[in-house]
RNA sequence: GGCCCGAUGGCGGAGUGGUUACGCAGAGGACUGCAAAUCCUUGCACGCCGGUUCGAUUCCGGCUCGGGCCUCCA
């Protein structure tokens, strides 16, 4: 039995989903205009274990996981003007960084990506049923929806209308009928990309997007619907509330699960627009290993806040060198092991940091069979351990600019480590310990660590 | 201002009304030409003040500090 802590009822819950034949979760994607820091790799990497676990419990093709490509929007197209491009041009970058940066991490690809521009009649259909049962107005070229027609909204933030008027930041639009009333269409200026519609040449507003995309794609009402602690209000609070009222009154989602957030050393939100974020291309081309940053991100529990840090990267890095020596022969067997201990851990509200303490004693116990069981169920382990400790640098490696493996200090190739070896060897059966620590010194300086074991010398990358 | 969350050892981080996390780093030992790796041993903890209780890090209240949302944001 999975548990899952519900941001709605604000307690974990037993997990049963709708049909155990076709289990839906859809998580909030990206919005494509620029790089994806390390902060929003953490949901994707959450949701990842979050949909293994789905499939490992209910079997792989009964679960249909969705991430949606959020591929209109006013970010993007500012940024496609200010290149002088098509706004495609820069979300099909995007996604593609996305994607590679994603995959780095080993979040395996959803089994639909939806993107919002193949999504648009499907919003202004949704929009126009909304009209009809009153429950949104066209008003100066825009249509917005009515919030006060919605007895149920503000349930899932958690906050009433006096207080969400109270607190309000942003001067009210004048056509709004309630000012907590948002936008499901606007109107797009010449040369903006739009679509036609009964309300004129426009774009869908955020909210609806989702809400058409899983109506679409996974049905009227979902298993799990997931995304950042920050989609609470408004984003989510309003996707809730405009499928609800599309779809008389039945739930968008059985279940709400968000992460909490990434911050960066001070504690403070690591944000696009504070500026002060790290990109996960700039953690993969700095030599740091997908594999590390992944147990780093799972290192904390998902609802947590995680510091980033330099050392939070570096334990990972050890804590991983450790689990695939493990794997490595010869496996010295202390006892027999059961990945099913670690599949209990991520069930309980994917606790990871507990599956992470017990996939080291798994390690520990020198069972490699439950080891690399337990390490696919977190999306670890699954590399050859020879290559985990011989390995050039990180997948990511080929986008790296070659003309950096030429500098001196770069990477040594395997036959040249192995001749210095071999010399070294020499040096040391005429006990010419100098020698020899010479060329293992000078090695190291080059990221090449030796380790002299009953079978000769092995070596690995630092 | 309103709403919400967190506070655990040098660091990361689970968990629990009374014994244990676990990982990283450190210390000592074994092994080694010396290292590294490995194995063994090992120290260090539950923000503050009250309350409930035989007993609280764990439950309740208050406080302090930190963070988040209320506006685009994972």
């Amino acid at each position: 039995m999975i548990r899952l802590y519900d941001t709605q009822a604000r307690e974990k819950r037993d997990f049963e989903p709708g049909d155990p034949e076709r289990v839906t979760l859809y998580v909030c994607g990206p919005t494509v205009y620029n790089r994806a820091h390390i902060g929003n790799a953490r949901p994707a990497v959450v949701f990842d274990v979050l949909a293994g676990l789905l499939r490992h419990t209910y079997g792989a093709d009964k679960v249909i996981y969705a991430r949606n490509v959020t591929d209109v929007d006013d970010k993007i197209i500012e940024a496609a003007r200010a290149e002088g491009v098509d706004p495609v041009v820069v979300t099909r970058r995007y996604e593609d960084f996305y994607l590679a940066d994603m995959g780095a991490l080993g979040v395996r690809p959803p089994d639909l990506a939806p993107k919002a521009t193949e999504t648009v009649d499907e919003m202004v259909a949704m929009i126009a049923r909304l009209i009809e049962t009153g429950n949104a107005y066209e008003a100066d070229g825009h249509v917005l929806f009515n919030v006060p027609s919605d007895a149920g909204y503000g349930e899932l933030g958690r906050r009433d209308r006096e207080a969400m008027i109270a607190g309000a930041r942003v001067e009210v639009a004048s056509y709004k009928k309630d000012p907590a009333d948002f936008v499901l269409w606007k109107p797009s200026a010449e040369g903006v990309i739009g679509w036609d519609s009964p309300w004129g040449r426009g774009r869908p507003g955020w909210h609806i997007e989702c809400s058409a995309m899983i109506e679409r794609h996974l049905g009227t009402t979902i298993d799990i619907h997931g995304g950042g602690l920050d989609l609470i209000f408004p984003h989510h609070e309003n996707e809730l509330a405009q499928s609800r009222c599309a779809h008389d009154g039945a739930p968008l989602a059985r279940y709400w699960v968000h992460n909490g957030f990434l911050a960066m050393a001070g504690g403070e939100k690591m944000s696009k627009s504070l500026g002060n974020f790290v990109t996960v291309g700039e953690l993969l081309d700095e030599g740091h290993r997908g594999e590390t940053l992944r147990l780093a991100l799972l290192s904390a529990h998902y609802r947590k806040p995680l510091e980033w840090s330099p050392q939070l990267v570096a334990q990972s890095k050890a804590t991983l060198d450790r689990l695939y020596r493990s794997l490595l022969p010869p496996v010295a067997t202390r006892g027999e092991g059961d990945s099913a201990e670690v599949a209990a851990a991520l069930a309980d509200d994917l606790n990871t940091p507990l599956a992470l303490s017990r996939l080291a004693e798994l390690a520990r116990l020198g069972d490699v069979e439950a080891t690399k069981q337990a390490g696919a169920l977190l999306g670890l382990l699954q590399q050859d351990p020879v290559e985990w400790f011989q390995g050039s640098a990180s997948p990511a490696s080929d986008r790296v600019d070659p003309r950096l493996r030429e500098e001196p200090g770069g990477f040594l190739d395997a036959a040249e480590i192995q001749i210095r070896i071999d010399r070294r060897a020499d040096a040391k059966k005429a006990r010419d310990f100098a020698e020899a620590d010479r060329i293992r010194a000078d090695l190291a300086s080059q990221g090449i660590l030796l380790e002299d074991g009953a079978q000769g010398t092995t070596w690995r990358r630092a």
